[in-house]
DNA sequence: CTAGAACTTGACGCAGCGTCAATGTCAAGG
DNA sequence: CCTTGACATTGACGCTGCGTCAAGTTCTAG
């Protein structure tokens, strides 16, 4: 008129380690140990269990079950006090949630405000994450410490540059220029430049960017919008981007980093 | 330039185990140690305990802080992720909540439900818990399965018995006889006799119930309008408990259990 | 008789420190 | 110079509820 352990376990959807553990804390006996030292249960036992798992399920903890399945205490006052715990957690956990969700608006705008400042549109930190495979600010601090120290008038004329670089760019495009072509390689030449001077870019403090970021980048030009519309559009993109091709074939080998 | 242990565990409000378990774990190690072996942090370590805190409040795991930290993962994913689970959780959190209070519900309905079907407004486990100093319905499960596995004739029959002595108890008070007169007496043998039948009285099935809880129960049968009623009103009421203090100092003796 | 399933006790692991315990160091006062 | 008390160190256990080996018995079916 009993089961084994793994019976139990089995009828009550639960583990034979976890009714040897009920039993070495005196939650749960076995109802008999036979001569081979082997738990036995009865039925008893099986709604005992049943009711432990129950309230287990409803979060109480088990020295809490003991003690309302013992008698020693009045259920409704033990649910009623394990549900004051659960409320003051869910107020807790809300308050979590909205301070992490704060966070991350705070972030999202920090970002925000140092793509346009920065590189009036060109988040160029974000993109080398895209080449690694993850999107992120994971230069961000670095890139922070370089633009934050720099003084007003260093930020005017970086940001002046930048603007020049891509009028240029803008303006060879228009005129149907080749991106083979001289001035193409020269407006790349300087591109290539400006982006050695970036923190944060693949390959800058030693010979400028490598092959494939340069490569990589002057594609993204042309797939986001936000970017083409720095140098006139998706046409003028392109007109970018062919130039920095070439530019990379001629004067820039293959990194050999992974 | 540098601070002891306590003194930024200070500034950061923790505590120094919590900087040592920081540093064994390498989250944040010291920025010197003496040749003593003191541990002195710096202000970079500060602003950067200061973060970890932060991110703590807002519950990361110590792993997840590392990985933000030392810019090998997004703050920002980082977040978001942390967020799911947090959202995941309240929706646990609420679940379980729904569930206690479903289930205090039943339990309270069923309370009455015994109450009323089982003592006729006699809930005679209630006030042992009362007299153990805490309310509740300790003995329910007993006095449960005592009372299901009655047939519907003994439920009737038991019901009637019920019912019987209290209507006598009231004609005797109303007759003006004394509680401890004979007929009182014999009531109040009865009234034992009665009780002692009931699982979860405090003595029930051995000699029937100790004095303490037969006293306890006269009392209470005066203090609390529900029982009164039983028996015509608290003059009644006061009749039935003159009657059992008299017969508990004849026939009980003062238990010996603590 | 033997393989394999099921059982046993014992012990570590996890998350994040709190909390001794035993011992060493530093600064101030007698 | 010595003492005292505050503060430091490393080391280790405790808490919660089991999961997960590990090493050794016992049962069961072929």
């Amino acid at each position: 008129m009993d089961w084994s352990i793994q019976d139990i376990a089995r009828l009550a959807n639960t583990t034979s380690r976890t009714l040897r553990h009920y039993g070495t804390v005196g939650l749960l006996e076995p109802s008999r140990i036979g001569a081979n030292g082997y738990r036995y249960y009865d039925e008893r036992a099986l709604v005992r269990l049943q009711r432990i798992l129950m309230l287990r399920d409803l979060g109480l903890g088990l020295l809490a079950i003991r003690e309302v399945i013992d008698e020693q205490t009045d259920e409704t006052r033990a649910l009623a006090a394990h549900l004051d715990w659960l409320r003051q957690e869910r107020v807790r956990l809300a308050r979590q949630i909205r301070s992490i969700e704060n966070t991350i608006d705070t972030l999202d705008r920090k970002e925000q405000l140092m793509a346009e400042q920065m590189f009036d549109g060109f988040d160029h930190t974000a993109h080398r994450d895209e080449v690694e495979g993850r999107w992120g600010k994971a230069a961000y601090a670095d890139g922070d410490a370089w633009w934050t120290r720099k003084s007003p008038a260093e930020k005017a004329a970086w940001q002046n540059e930048q603007r020049q670089l891509a009028a240029e760019w803008q303006a060879a495009a228009e005129r149907g220029l080749a991106p083979e072509g001289e001035e193409g390689q020269r407006l790349a030449g300087r591109q290539f430049d400006w982006l050695a001077g970036i923190p944060g870019t693949p390959g800058a403090g030693t010979t400028g960017p490598t092959r494939e970021y340069f490569v990589g980048l002057g594609e993204m030009y042309v797939a986001d919008e936000r970017f083409a519309a720095n140098f006139g559009g998706v046409r003028g993109a392109e007109f970018v981007r062919d130039a920095m091709v070439v530019y990379s074939d001629r004067h820039l080998r293959p990194s050999q980093e992974t």
